[in-house]
DNA sequence: TCTAATCACTTGCTTTTTGCAAGTGGTTGC
DNA sequence: GCAACCACTTGCAAAAAGCAAGTGATTAGA
C-alpha cells in the first residue's frame, strides 16, 4: 500500500516514534478516537482540520499496519467499518496529553482553557487513567 | 522564508502543536539539544538520522520563528552560530519523554532499555526536572 | 600572506508526499 | 428500482523532501 512500517532512520525511540507518527494527521486521528470517541471514516472526515479522503484512507491503513488501531466490519451495518484503538494506540494518550498542555500554555491554542490545563497538570496520571478507561470496552 | 507560523488548521491544542512540530525532523533537533546537548549546525548534521543541510536550515529558522530555539553568533568563534532552547522549547521535554517511553515499550526501538524506561516511569516528574535543569544556564 | 579547511547556509534538480476534485462499487432506505 | 450513503480510488497539480554541488565568510597553518 506504499508504506513500509519496518524502516527506521535510527534506533532512537524518539526517531522511531516519529517515523510512525511524525506527520500532521496520524495523531489527530488518535485524538479523535480518544477525546471525541470517533470510530467511523466519515466521523474522522468531519473534524475541523479537514483531512482529505485519500490521506485519511492512507493514515487509517498505516495506523492499522503498525498496530495502533484495528479495523473491523460494523456488525450492525454492512457498509460501515469500525476503527478502534489497540493497547498500543491507547498508550499514546500520555503523548496527546502533553501536546494538549504544551499547545495550550506555550502556543496559545484557543480551544482549551489554560486554567483547566493547569488543574490537569496537578494530577496528570489521574487524568490519563480516566481517558484510558474511556477507551476500553 | 517560506513558512507562516500563524496559520492554524483549528483551535485544538493538539492540532496547533502538530502545525508546528508535526514532521519527522523538528522534534529530533529538540531531542539533540535536550539529550545530547548539541548547539551547532554541524552537530545536528552528524546525528544518525542524516538530515540534509537545506532541511536543517529550514527547521532551525522555523523553530526560531516560533520561539522554540534562539540563534546567536558564538562569542568565541565568529564563524559559528549557537542554537539554544528557549523556555517554550524546554517545555517540550515532557512530550519527548513520553515519546521515548512509547517508542521503547510499544514500538521496540532498540537504543533504549525497556527496564530503564520502566524505572523512569516510576517517577517521571523527577526525570523531567533533571532534564529541564540540564537545559538551563 | 597565501592557501586550504571549515563554517553555515544556497541552489538546482529529482523524487516523494500532499491536497483537491471527481469517480467507483457495494449497501440500504424508501 | 433507484437515489442516497458508505468507504474508498484515481488523476492531476502543488508543495515538501532528498541529494549533490556550490557559495561567501572565517580561520588555522605553512
Amino acid at each position: 500500500m506504499g508504506f513500509n512500517p519496518e524502516q527506521r532512520r535510527s534506533g532512537c525511540p524518539i526517531s522511531s516514534s516519529l517515523d510512525l507518527l511524525g506527520d500532521k494527521w496520524s495523531l489527530l486521528i488518535v485524538r479523535d478516537m480518544v477525546f471525541v470517541k470517533k470510530r467511523y471514516f466519515k466521523e474522522f472526515l468531519s473534524s475541523d482540520e479537514g483531512i482529505a479522503t485519500n490521506i485519511l484512507t492512507n493514515r487509517l491503513n498505516r495506523l492499522e499496519a503498525i498496530g495502533i488501531i484495528s479495523k473491523q466490519p460494523d456488525p450492525e451495518s454492512a457498509r460501515q467499518i469500525v476503527y478502534t484503538l489497540t493497547e498500543k494506540g491507547i498508550a499514546l494518550i500520555p503523548v496527546l496529553v502533553e501536546l494538549v498542555c504544551w499547545g495550550t500554555i506555550y502556543d496559545g491554542a484557543p480551544y482549551a482553557d489554560p486554567d483547566e490545563i493547569r488543574r490537569i497538570q496537578q494530577d496528570k496520571p489521574r487524568f490519563i487513567r480516566k481517558l484510558t478507561k474511556g477507551c476500553r470496552p
